[in-house]
DNA sequence: ATAATTTCTTGACATTTGTGAAGTAGTTTA
DNA sequence: TAAACTACTTCACAAATGTCAAGAAATTAT
């Protein structure tokens, strides 16, 4: 009984139905990983190999900037789909190191392999669709938030839609995911437990 | 000679070719609009009825928010494709309204017809695709730089890219637009001049 | 042209956040 | 268990930005 696969199809069966045919051809492609805490599963100046289902763990994109200081984008959980898209769709070399920040079971399937899938069914196409929109909708709604929140509001949304994050990934990448100095960060942290 | 749709085409040239019968189907389907400054052609609260191609113009997407303040989203300049894109794409109302800044020249085609018309090539759905990753990567862009950037780099920054809105759009719009407060662009403004 | 309106700037002061060093606590490794 | 490392906090001071009111400048309407 494989509960990776299980935790998938639940996962995609959120937004669309998943005849079992189209299981089967998960099951075929998708390879089930296993990585330890602070694992590079993709480095910075490659074109993404792979894309990603988390089952469980937390994994942060980051990249280095001009400064040498590493900047992290994005953080996630599980389960949940995850890549860098642009890079990935355009066949381009990623800025971007994704970055185990515990163990992590991932499910992975090869670009070529989605190629390939991707002319089995239009189920697919529809699905990636919806994935790229909810993307951009989560990107465009962060813009928002860094435009209108100041950092210790953002701080609370982020304690409230994402606590177990707050439990799980160091505080210095969850301050520089939201734009915030690690020392700040703590004096806002301190401030709000008064 | 329509140069509407000269504009038209030649923007869509950038990515992709366009075969003299989409051409056609574009001449059938988008309608030429002339709105004066401050129209409202979008308002927030309802499902977007159409796609909208500028031509020449200034439009900002803004909403208002708990305290009665509007934030101004989105500012662009044609010749460029706009809409609130995951409104007009799950036929869900709109938060935001679309604010012609200036006199505005638009082609615009209704939502229906966009799915009439994407029934009848392949080449409008890659099209369609490629606009949308355009889209995520500039939201994705627009939050890295207002996590890693300061309200004065972000203003060096727009000004840098895209001066012909710091040179017609309303201070105030570009401040809501940035997260900078209208009194401290004008200070950023000022120091900057020295 | 005058008035009315909108846009932009300026200034004094408050608040938030950044900076960098030092120190504490907790965790991992040997 | 000791040592080494990582994560987190705290502090004093600096810098950036917000706030709000007043007024100047520019634009639009009458």
């Amino acid at each position: 009984m494989d509960t990776n696969f299980q935790t998938l199809f639940n996962y995609i069966r959120l937004l669309v139905d998943i005849p079992l045919d189209d299981q089967e051809i998960c099951r075929k492609y998708f390879k089930p990983f296993l990585f330890t805490k602070n694992t590079i599963i993709e480095p910075a100046g490659r074109v993404p190999e792979y894309h990603n289902f988390i089952v469980s763990g937390y994994i942060r994109n980051f990249y280095i900037d001009e400064q040498g200081n590493e900047i992290t984008t994005d953080i996630n959980d599980g389960p949940r789909f995850f890549t860098s898209y642009d890079h990935f769709m355009n066949k381009t070399p990623s800025n971007e190191n994704l970055h185990c920040i515990t163990d992590c079971e991932l499910l992975r399937i090869k670009r070529n392999d989605v190629d390939i899938t991707a002319k089995l069914g239009i189920t697919q196409m529809e699905y990636t669709v919806q994935i790229l929109q909810q993307q951009l909708e989560k990107n465009k709604q962060r813009s928002i938030d860094h435009t209108t929140l100041s950092a210790e509001q953002r701080y609370i949304k982020l304690r409230k839609n994402f606590p177990s994050i707050i439990q799980n990934v160091p505080l210095n990448y969850i301050a520089s995911y939201l734009g915030i100095n690690p020392g700040s960060l703590s004096r806002i942290r301190s401030n709000l437990s008064k």
